[in-house]
DNA sequence: TTGGGTGCAAATCTTTTGCAGGTGT
DNA sequence: ACACCTGCAAAAGATTTGCACCCAA
């Protein structure tokens, strides 16, 4: 959870990125992204940096699929949904079950740090192409 | 969410592994405890029937961290914890919020079909270690 | 000055897939 | 018989990593 030593200006602008949208990309959309600004930045310091800025808890690391881990700018605690024919994952516009959260602090110990609620099932794109 | 057409003897050995177990394994460890019982199982097979057995909702598709996807063979509606420090995932022992998933089909006009809750902190067994 | 950060490319690891042959119905 | 299933091995994809160089503090 400790955060990075020193400045980095590709870390500025994956985090500025991140902020900015409220798509969930994936290590390889960053990257598209973040090139248009640092045309010769590496897709391996893409990785590096989303690695780390989510182990310090900058930015949310959401594993929904078994494919791809997708990254989110926004870190208070929220829902999302994955259209399970796309795979694109939106924020679900409800309240965050607070209360589960705690029931389950309080029956591990308080040795839980963190849940994700991830809703599946077909988005209205998806379900109007069927 | 179809059922496979035809019987095969590997397919089930791997259901009755799943249903045999209380941990949430891996492919590759699916594969090599099948291959205790099926020593000429390959690995494409594992892979292949799991996708099947999850795709028709026979067993769960467990997406707790980017790395590996695991498995579970009871399929009633139950929270998960997955271990930051091992990797380790495992039953959470408390009511599934069943309110929470009709509040959210409400939300998205039935539109959705399941949703996963993954607690994350860190187990016993590591808390020991430390 | 110096240790973290970077670009590059190769390596690693997980999962999928093409194919020829086997098997359940 | 025919479609599905399998083992095998190669391919595909995603992510990590070793290395030499660069740069923030």
């Amino acid at each position: 959870m400790s955060a990075p030593v020193k400045y980095s200006h590709q870390r500025e602008a994956i985090v500025d990125y991140l902020k900015s949208t409220k798509s969930h990309p994936t290590a390889e959309v960053v990257y598209e992204n973040i090139r248009l600004i640092i045309p010769n930045i590496s897709l391996g310091t893409v990785y590096r940096n989303l690695n780390q800025l989510a182990d310090c808890g900058r930015i949310l690391r959401l594993c929904c699929d078994g494919k791809n881990v997708h990254y989110d700018g926004f870190t208070h605690p929220h829902c999302h949904f994955m259209c399970e024919s796309c795979g694109n994952v939106s924020d679900m516009d409800m309240d965050f079950p607070t209360d589960l959260l705690n029931k389950a602090k309080r029956l591990k110990d308080n040795n839980i740090n963190n849940v994700s609620i991830v809703f599946t099932g077909i988005c209205n794109t998806c379900k109007s192409i069927e």
